[in-house]
RNA sequence: GGGCGCUUAGCUCAGCUUGGAAGAGCGCCUGGUUUGCAACCAGGCGGCCGGGGGUUCAAAUCCCCCAGCGUCCA
């Protein structure tokens, strides 16, 4: 038996044959003794279109998956799987994936690594996930999704111990029940297909359960996990069994909803009414009988189905090729339609069904608290949002984003489980699509200068510029093309396998970025134990003592990697290891602790605190060798880290509480000069909202409420506190520590804090900034730090003030009215020395000199190159006296320009810049320009006389 | 997390590749034309060319840093 086989006691009591698929080669098992494919092959169509294979189900779209979910979690609840409640789709306690993919993602990493219990166990849940891979065969396909339930039961076995609840035969048995007694699923029609799974550092035997030529199912059997020495081979990797089983399903809802109503597509299935609506905003049925196809539609809807979901429709997938493609599939078939007809019924139907399933996505995600942004999570809710905003702009219809919004949380969604307001949701869709036309405004100008050298008549742009278009200014190829139509481009077209190309470019330069990223360990660390933390104990504690358990030479490539603050003064050549320490190591945002440790009358300043692996690593100006030291913390500096710090949480919480549920860190920084706190937010902040959160933060101090840190196991901390409490990030261990301010604000967090907020004193938020889109940036001082900064800014309004000799609260109108005056004096000196220039230039001189019809006039002049510019406009302006003019100046270093009337005589007989070439030698300088036109300066002014000299003879005067 | 781009007049943007007197359209002001409006004609006002450094005789233009904004990919 190889890896992948699966061989149970259910495959013979049940009837079912071993068979090997024609097609795909795949094992699997039927009870059909007739089949010789595995049920999902170019050669199984769809069999349920039209013809339900689930019974019973009457209902559509939101009822009809309410009722499926229910059956689901119920046969399970009632065969002692406990049902819990489903996770959000933003995935906050996993640092690897933004959203969440799959069922078994909420157990991912620490439940299935066998760090901490599941929560229940065995158990059900139903799932909703979203999955971006596809999104461009959504609504073209007649299948894909991109937001999804993932309906499953979990059971995680520890077979080593003794405990399992159940392995590959009862999970097989429960599906078949399900499929069979609870659906009335015909069993000869259901195919088990043997198909190994792997995937993030797990693999497993795996079964696809087929109906009807539809994958409703995938049972896999987690239980191995990567491992270089491990025996078994599956696709190169090297695996070896794991502790820890895991039965990991995934029963499509969508799918057995689509599979009960027979409908043509899955979207008809499950978002009826946005489908129908959308059909009658657009005049759908208008444009299908103005186009007389003599087709039956909903046949044509199926076939359409059928083929899609046959002919593998991937990211990059040329719609052009497509068409031709599906045009070609249809008539064998024995239906006629040109490619053309095709387009135009499906260009606008895939939108009308993408609509609703990227409105499912955005809504779930803006409900979970997410803000659009330019980066992260926040871009795939930008990007959906924006491919919605396209897509009903094609269909020409006249309802904004957060109308289809609104239709849709009414039509397909419970609201209830949302962090965010529906309110919240509909206004940062309506900020979204003004960005998005924002965005095409400025396209248009875009598009215009970057075919300002293509011809009118031109077929086609050239590759590098779409890309560029695409990559800066977030148009795409088609919409480069309808703007550049609309400008008179009229025979522009996108290339076949345009957009392939482009995918293939994105995937290159994505696999280039990934390879540069590494990180490891700075130190090498041995066999130290874990560093005793006792700084944990009191806060307050300054002075320990403790044994030197190693001293590490810190060489230079270590100093670069650490990148130490700016707050760090020296160098640090030694890290010393103790077994217990009081100093804090930089974590959560919080710099590392300074002080000094004494060992005899060796004293080492300890420069920073770093730790790794859970060993304190003390960085210091001198080596210190094994045996006892007294430590002493600066009391002072840490006193400011955790003033920072509490006031950081304090903030967060007042942000929260102020703008909405959507705020969460971003990131944050406590060093003892400042502090940093990056908050999720869809709009820029007002001095006004600044203002008013830190109000709400001081009044939160100043009541001085009680600092609890509560130490937690990780599923207890999660169930207790829900994943509001990771502000900072992913949850890295097992044991939470819980900082609890009063009944305010509830994070996980490692650092240190005050026992009661009144301990900060006081905090100011002295101005936010914008990270990126949708982050912005709160700098925040507190305690001795706020103060400081107050005296600051009071010494920089002193001496400005005293500089321009006014008070303080004039200062900004006294500043004004100086630059206010500086413009119109330079604008007044500008008028004069332009009447300089005309005085000087009006009556030629004695410096002109008339030869054979040429006026030469060689001057040296006051005033800088613009003065001089001036002249020579006067001087060789006029074509009735041909003029070649030397200007020079002891301006800077010395200028000198020459130039002569263009189109006469003189600009014949003599090139500006040889003569400036000849002559600026003797000011040590250099030059250049046109013919007509040169000018240069030096290092040496008083070579002024000679170079004019020069010039003199150069000319033969 | 990894890229790319942009910042020039009140507004929308050229100019930058290849350094050599800061531009266009719209708006605004004055005058003309018109019964009036719209339109048109002539003229004018309006620029720390985002900030700081560097290279250069010379920087809106080339290089580096910072800030603000935009955008793509994961």
């Amino acid at each position: 038996m190889t890896f992948g086989d699966i061989e149970i006691p259910f495959w013979k009591e049940s009837g079912h044959l071993l068979r090997k698929c024609r097609v795909s080669g795949l094992r699997f098992w039927t009870r059909d003794e007739e089949r010789d494919t595995c049920g999902d092959t170019s050669d199984d169509p769809y069999t349920f279109i039209g013809n339900p294979i689930i019974e019973g189900f009457d209902s559509r779209g939101k009822k009809l998956k309410d009722e499926m979910r229910e059956v689901f979690l119920s046969f399970f609840e009632k065969r002692e799987h406990s049902r819990i409640d489903p996770y959000p789709v933003i995935a906050r306690w996993r640092d690897d994936i933004h959203l969440t993919i799959a069922s078994i993602a909420d157990f991912q990493p620490h439940v299935t690594s066998g760090q901490v219990p599941p929560p229940e166990n065995p158990l059900t849940i139903s799932q909703p996930c979203i999955r971006l891979t596809d999104v461009a065969a959504v609504g073209r396909s007649g299948r894909h999704l991109s937001t999804f339930e993932m309906m499953a039961h979990h059971a995680f076995n520890r077979p080593k111990e003794g405990n399992v609840i159940y392995w590959i035969d009862q999970c097989v048995r429960f599906c078949d029940e399900l499929l069979v007694d609870t659906l009335g699923i015909d069993p000869v029609s259901i195919t088990y297909v043997e198909n190994p799974w792997s995937g993030g550092g797990n693999a497993g035997p795996a079964l696809e359960v087929i109906v009807g030529g539809l994958e409703l199912a995938t049972l896999v059997f987690m239980s191995l996990e990567e491992d270089d020495s491990g025996e078994i081979e599956i696709k190169g990797q090297r695996y070896s069994e794991m502790d820890l089983q895991i039965i990991d399903t995934g029963y499509g809802l969508e799918r057995f909803c689509w599979a009960a109503a027979g409908t043509p597509t899955i979207y008809e299935a499950i978002y009826p009414e946005s489908v129908n609506w959308l059909k009658k905003l657009s005049g759908f049925d208008n444009i299908l009988s103005s186009m007389e196809i003599d087709v039956n539609m909903d046949s044509l809807l199926g076939e359409l189905s059928r083929l899609a979901g046959i002919l593998n429709i991937d990211v990059g997938t040329d719609a052009e090729e497509l068409y031709v493609n599906l045009s070609g599939r249809l008539s064998e078939s024995g239906i006629s339609v040109t490619v053309e007809e095709l387009k135009g019924v499906t260009e606008p139907l895939s939108s009308i069904y993408a609509i609703p399933d990227h409105m499912h996505a955005i809504c779930n995600m803006l409900g979970d608290g997410l803000v659009p942004s330019n980066s992260k999570a926040g871009y795939l809710s930008r990007m959906l949002a924006r491919r919605v905003c396209r897509m009903k702009d094609s269909l020409s219809i006249q309802v904004s984003l957060s109308e289809l919004a609104a239709h849709h949380m009414d039509c397909n969604l419970d609201m209830s489980p949302f962090a965010q307001s529906r309110e919240g949701i509909l206004a940062i869709l309506e900020l979204e699509e003004s960005r998005y036309h924002e965005m095409l405004r400025k396209g248009e100008a875009a598009v215009r200068t970057a075919l300002k050298e293509t011809p009118k008549d031109s077929v086609g742009v050239d590759d590098q510029t779409l890309f560029r278009l695409s990559e800066e200014r977030g148009l795409n190829p088609e919409m480069v093309v309808s703007i550049a139509r609309g400008m008179g481009w009229k025979n522009l077209s996108v290339r076949v396998g345009f957009a392939a190309d482009m995918a293939a470019r994105n995937a290159k330069m994505t696999k280039a970025a990934a390879k540069a990223r590494k990180k490891s360990d700075i130190f090498v660390l041995g066999d130290f134990g874990a560093t005793s933390t006792d700084y944990y104990g009191d806060t307050k504690s300054t002075e320990f003592t403790a044994e030197v358990l190693g001293c590490l030479q810190v060489s230079k490539e270590q100093l670069s990697s650490l990148s130490l603050s700016s707050e760090v003064r020296g160098t640090p050549t030694h890290a010393i290891i103790l077994d217990r320490t009081l100093f804090y190591p930089e974590g959560g945002g919080q710099l590392g602790d300074q002080g000094v440790l004494q060992q005899g009358g060796v004293s080492a300043r300890v420069l920073d605190t770093r730790a790794q692996n859970g060993i304190v690593i003390h960085l210091t100006d001198t080596g210190l060798d094994t045996g006892t030291i007294r430590g002493e913390v600066d009391w002072a500096r840490r006193k400011q880290l955790m003033d920072h710090h509490t006031a950081i949480h304090i903030v967060g919480g007042a942000s929260r509480e102020l703008l909405g549920p959507h705020v969460w860190q971003a990131g944050s920084s406590k060093g003892a000069r400042y502090a940093r706190l990056d908050i999720t937010h869809y709009s820029r902040l007002s001095r006004g909202e600044l203002d008013k959160i830190e109000d709400r933060a001081n009044e939160v101090v100043s009541s001085n409420p009680r600092i609890e840190k509560i130490l937690l196991d990780r599923s207890e901390a999660d169930t207790s506190f829900g994943f509001e409490i990771y502000q900072g990030g992913p949850p890295k261990h097992q044991e939470i520590r819980i900082i609890k301010i009063g009944d305010f604000d509830t994070q996980a967090c490692g650092g240190t804090h005050h026992d009661n907020a009144g301990e900060v004193g006081e905090l100011r938020i002295i101005r936010s900034s914008q990270v990126q889109d949708g982050v912005e940036r709160l700098q925040v001082v507190a305690g001795e730090t706020s103060r400081e900064h107050a005296r600051r800014q009071e010494r920089i309004l002193d001496e400005a003030s005293q500089t321009l000799g006014v008070q303080p609260e004039d200062l900004p109108r006294a500043v004004s009215r100086f630059f206010e005056e500086w413009k119109s004096q330079q604008k007044k000196i500008e008028s004069l020395e332009a009447e300089l220039v005309r005085i000087r230039t009006s009556g030629g001189g004695e410096e002109a000199v008339e030869v054979d019809g040429v006026r030469y006039v060689l001057m040296e002049v006051g005033g800088g190159q613009k003065q001089m510019m001036g002249m020579l406009t006067q001087l060789t302006r006029d074509h009735s006296k041909p003029t070649l003019a030397v200007l020079a100046s002891r301006d800077g270093g010395g200028k000198i320009i020459i130039a002569c009337t263009e189109g006469t005589i003189a600009a014949d007989k003599h090139d500006a810049t040889e003569i400036l070439n000849e002559i600026a030698i003797h000011i040590e300088g250099g030059g250049g320009g046109r013919p007509t036109m040169a000018q240069g300066g030096g290092s040496n002014p008083d070579g002024i006389p000679a170079a004019l000299d020069a010039a003199r003879e150069l000319l033969g005067l």
